[in-house]
DNA sequence: GGTTGCATGTAAAACGTTACATGATTTT
DNA sequence: AAAATCATGTAACGTTTTACATGCAACC
């Protein structure tokens, strides 16, 4: 029974508390989003396969009329969690479409880069802003914090590269106009 | 005609010269991989497509009895490109199955995180490694090298990164024991 | 009465990887 | 003679996004 690292945010999340799938898609978009995304496309035919497997078990909790389904861990899904958690980390990719489009920049005489390094550096510092609204809102302390630590640093980083990427290219510039 | 990013990383290499779609391949696992990766299954569809749709022309160029297919742009081919070159990029995205594991080391008691710091940091490092040995046989100009350049940064920067948090994991364990 | 938020789900399409199938040439 | 590299392509599978469909409840 091979779970996609998708399912163990759903394990993981419902490991914190029982919680709805609309509620940890929820705590995706402002968490494992920055590196980890799922959608309810995924969540919810992910709930029912889990807890066909028997690592979680639904209930149904409606609020007054409206309908809701409470998932919590069972033992067999916290050991799969635990499990997976102890083995060494397998998927890291990334898609940068801004980093493509410097790599073939030469094709405008490179032109389109400083444009480019401008809306890469924007794309990086929105995130740095969404996360410091979190960051404002989350107790400075385990590991969630640890990471949330992690993306901001992680995209001011790429900002700053950006930027230092971009007086470098001003330079040259400058240089070849002289 | 809208085209996936995939699509130009055909196209920004064509624009280099003409290849068949193994030399594309060769290419992109040396360069775009870290952050646009690209498959066979992949690549020869997409070079067929971008025929019918006359953004690229293929010719047959066997070497002896060993077939080859050369691909080189259109006009149209470049032209498009050159748009792709001055729209906003787009994509972003980020799976980390680490950040992941870090984010719910709690499970674990926190037991799994320095593992997970350490696999993650070996990962970076090799990426590192990889990207200083294509850096070893690259001009030092250009856009290439400058994402070339990028990549190495943000490695290295990863990979000290996960040296802090392991080295401030390892402080709280040494506080909370004493 | 309208908008926003809570809540669940499916279907189609797009995207991407992996394995398979085939065969020539070059290097060891 | 075997192994590595050059070379093309497809099929099956798995993953992910997007759009659609539905409806209640709370707030303004």
């Amino acid at each position: 029974m091979e779970l996609s690292p998708t399912a163990y945010v759903i394990l993981g999340m419902l490991d914190w508390r029982p919680m709805s799938g609309y509620e940890i898609k929820g705590i995706v978009d402002k968490s494992t989003r920055f590196f980890w995304a799922a959608s309810y496309g995924q969540i919810y035919p992910e709930l029912r396969s889990l807890s066909e497997a028997g690592l979680v078990t639904g209930k149904a909790n409606p609020q007054g009329g409206r309908k809701r389904n409470v998932y919590r861990l069972t033992a067999a899904g916290r050991r799969a969690l635990r499990a997976w958690l102890e083995a060494e980390p397998e998927v890291y990719e990334t898609r940068d479409e801004g980093l493509l489009k410097l790599f073939f920049a030469s094709a405008t005489g490179g032109e389109s880069a400083p444009k480019t390094l401008e809306a890469m550096g924007r794309g990086h510092r929105r995130i740095v802003d969404q996360l410091r609204a979190t960051e404002a809102q989350s107790p400075p302390e385990g590991f969630a914090y640890l990471v949330l630590r992690y993306g901001i640093e992680f995209h001011e980083w790429n900002a700053a590269w950006c930027e230092r990427a971009g007086a470098a290219l001003e330079e040259t510039a400058d240089r070849s106009a002289a």
